[in-house]
DNA sequence: AATCATTACGCAACCGATTGCATAAATTAT
DNA sequence: ATAATTTATGCAATCGGTTGCGTAATGATT
């Protein structure tokens, strides 16, 4: 069990003061050079090692950067994440990163534990049944930047950082109805988290514009669970008119689904056509391949880790109640083509 | 901008010293009910926070758990992942998680600012190419809990949480055998990496006792990104035998192989039969379903936390120099199925 | 050589909570 | 009523760095 070496330690070895051993470890200006490299030395010979708890508490500052997601194990959550943490890392900040597992009670608890810990910042992805947002003030009240991204909130001074849910909605579904889908099915999540509610509304819109009857039996709400493949499938065998069309808010479920389709005696894309969100790696394996909307998860994350750090270093290129929008892309694959050319 | 609340202004509002704050709010057996109800009622009030930093300084703990892994984004990492943090946060600690991005270097890096940052434990899976672990013993010489899991090396002290890899590779090429393979290719990683290296030893096994002649050729050393995948074809094409079947060692790059190699013209599995490793949600979804190793990446996590949170509890019920192996299972799905029923 | 600037460093308060020990107050025993 | 316990609280040192301000030492200026 080695002992700890303190700056104390180093200013008794060397007969200098706390201070100066303080600053000249931080390479403040006042210290002079010959000095900084007989400490340096030093340091590193007793393997001396900065007390982060004792440089947190008298700087305020923890270098450190919450972030709360509803579940660490989806394809677009680790792509995020792994943005973040590899922009964190090279600025020098540590992430805590905790999961609210959907549910809104744990995401008050993991902010409050995050914000007890002292985070400079947070990021949050909310979760499936957030309803009141009275858990994030504690941070607005005392300056702490927060940031939202994919599922997000407008909260006053937050930034936001997302897709244009409502129009990749409408691509996906306009896409659809250019296919020759008349009867499509929207399968999405909880309609209050912007995503599946904004990607409604483009379903809505694309149905507007192309003059297509639009009735609420053609909204599917689900829990976004894997179970729910065959519920919808069971759904489409019962509904009244002859579903052609199905648009599932993401790419797990959409696959689930043409599974599920295919057991059932459909063929996908002839009976019925299928485009997916998320642009997950099992989009591009299944057969037929999904049709889908390319969603940036990395890209979102590093963009989130800057404006964090942008704003924790003060460069604030970014206004605090900005709102970043990334780009988009619908996927054409097999599974949402008419089959015209044969 | 609120000002923050400390147990000196709760001290001064209600004429208790600062110590009798805090042992009141932590609730110590020294303190009368009626004044921890008190002081307790006016922190709610006040809006008081611990301040953890200063809390950590004294006590010399953080209540945080390193992690390292080299990379967060995939399928098994992340449901790895999500098993630690559930285990932890219920346990009341956080988790700061960084990436090594396959680097030893970097892997270096973060041990050490993890390190500084205080974490009372660290949970690591090597880089692809770590060789020396020589920075890891600033953790073992002050006592903080080391842990490896899946990717490990075997140092003095430290805990390891893996399958049994050897075991795993042979019954993953023995069942190619029994299918009727006799040239079998095993794609794998870095040699050095217990995974690949223990189940390349489970390879051998396997042909040594079903009296297989096994020639270095049959191996191919990838770093498993999925461009490997075009060599692993180009490799079989220009290889002088007939290869029959092909063990690779994770499922992404299995299903990259599959592609490839129906690209090329070969049937899979009348061709050439494959088995992956992991049990990742693709392999299910490719056609033809991939055979794989069923890797419980979830409940690899969850024991790690566990036995991460025994040894700091002190409920030493584990050894420290325990070696934790999880079960794996064989999943025989058609990529790897010898078509003798027709 | 005397004066003024710089430069380099030390002093000591501070960040906020924890905790061993001492003491005062309340309770019980004699 | 007094002594012996028990209970409740205060005191003050401690954890390890950080930083504003003051001063001594060095060098530049005339």
């Amino acid at each position: 069990m080695q002992k700890k070496v303190t700056i104390y330690d180093l200013a008794a070895k060397l007969d200098f003061s706390a201070g100066t051993i303080s600053r000249a470890l931080s390479n403040h200006p006042g210290i002079s050079q010959k000095t900084k490299g007989i400490v340096q030395a030093k340091a590193k010979e007793m393997g001396y090692r900065s007390n982060k708890f004792a440089a947190n508490l008298s700087k305020q500052k923890s270098n450190t950067i919450g972030v709360i997601v509803p579940r660490l194990n989806s394809h677009f959550m680790s792509a995020v994440l792994s943005g973040v943490e590899k922009v964190a890392n090279e600025a020098g900040y540590n992430l805590i990163i905790s999961q609210s597992l959907e549910s809104e009670s744990k995401e008050i608890i993991n902010s409050q534990v995050l914000f007890n810990s002292g985070v400079d910042a947070l990021l949050v992805s909310l979760a499936y049944d957030t309803d009141h947002y009275d858990h994030f003030t504690t941070f607005t009240n005392r300056n702490i930047p927060l940031v939202f991204f994919d599922r997000v909130t407008t909260l006053p001074g937050c930034t936001t950082i997302l897709i244009n849910n409502e129009q990749a909605g409408f691509e996906a579904t306009e896409h659809l109805i250019q296919q020759g889908c008349r009867k499509i099915l929207y399968v999405g999540g909880n309609l209050k988290r912007n995503v599946y509610h904004d990607r409604y509304e483009g379903f809505k819109r694309a149905h507007r514009i192309h003059d297509l009857p639009l009735t609420d039996d053609l909204l599917f709400e689900t829990d976004l669970s894997s179970q729910m493949a065959g519920k919808v499938i069971n759904y489409i065998q019962n509904h009244s008119g002859k579903v052609d069309g199905l648009f599932v808010a993401n790419d797990t479920l959409a696959v689930r689904c043409i599974q599920e389709l295919q057991k059932a005696g459909y063929q996908v894309p002839n009976d019925i056509k299928v485009v997916g969100f998320n642009n997950d790696p099992i989009s591009e394996v299944i057969s037929p391949a999904l049709s889908t909307i390319e969603y940036p998860g990395i890209k979102m994350g590093i963009l989130a880790g800057q404006s964090i750090i942008s704003h924790l270093e003060g460069n604030l290129n970014l206004q605090p109640t900005d709102s970043i929008v990334l780009r988009h892309k619908l996927i054409v694959r097999e599974s949402s083509l008419a089959t015209t050319t044969n």
